[in-house]
DNA sequence: GTCCAGGGCCGTT
DNA sequence: AACGGCCATGGA
């Protein structure tokens, strides 16, 4: 109940629906653009975006930003991976996590289209599987990669849980099921108010050159 | 120099 | 189930 006023009040401040998903996304998501989202999500665990920001530069650099390409280059030189993302922090493992990820896409499935082309749960546990995706991971891959409707728990979504009182309990499946339970299941109403929960959680004022840039951040 | 940033995994209680 | 240590960089 308390959850669905939260989210009109947010969509409120942050202007309604049709425009605010345009602020962040401009034009239409393209499979590159996907793809990204998906990368970064691996990229920004634990790391601020500013860091990861500078991965996609060295990437697009090499043009390597490609699920494809990163598969490619991971095959024939694991060194050459780390060190193309070494700004995001953690990039060992980080460099093993974006390769088990595209080698995945890659072998089971030829592409993330056919990848998503899945139902939801099918694609989660797929995702899960994958040594190093956990649930947020996953469901931030899921929700604006895929466009599917699950929504993400992080540690903005706690702290918004917290200061508004929402639950006592903190799991991610429970404050998942608190928030599906409580919102009408649709992808575009996740999408808004899990960006609008990080946008207040950063205190951050509406920044549209910025947002345009860390598009895939959320 | 110190602190922190959208996780996830592992070992210990 | 819960908690601490670990992984590592760059900017404030």
């Amino acid at each position: 109940m308390k959850i669905y006023q939260l989210y009109l009040s947010l969509l409120k401040k942050y202007g309604n629906p049709k425009d605010f998903w345009a602020k962040w996304c401009k034009r239409k998501k393209t499979w590159q653009d996907k793809e990204e989202i998906a990368l970064g999500a691996i990229l920004t665990q634990r790391t601020s975006w500013q860091n990861v920001e500078l991965v996609f530069k060295n990437l697009r650099e090499a043009n390597v930003l490609s699920i494809e390409k990163i598969y490619q280059v991971g095959k024939k030189s694991r060194g050459s991976l780390e060190e193309l993302i070494r700004s995001s922090g953690f990039y060992k493992q980080k460099a093993q996590r974006l390769f088990q990820l595209c080698k995945f896409i890659i072998e089971n499935h030829k592409s993330l289209e056919r990848f998503f082309g899945q139902n939801l749960k099918t694609c989660r546990q797929q995702l899960l599987k994958i040594y190093g995706i956990g649930p947020e991971t996953a469901d931030s891959i899921l929700l604006y990669a895929g466009d599917k409707p699950i929504f993400v728990i992080d540690e903005y979504t706690r702290r918004f849980v917290k200061k508004h009182k929402l639950s006592t309990k903190f799991s991610y499946d429970y404050l998942q099921d608190l928030f599906q339970k409580n919102l009408p299941r649709n992808v575009k109403t996740y999408q808004d108010f899990h960006a609008m929960i990080v946008l207040e959680g950063k205190g951050t004022s509406w920044d549209l050159q910025s947002s345009i840039e860390q598009r895939s951040l959320v």
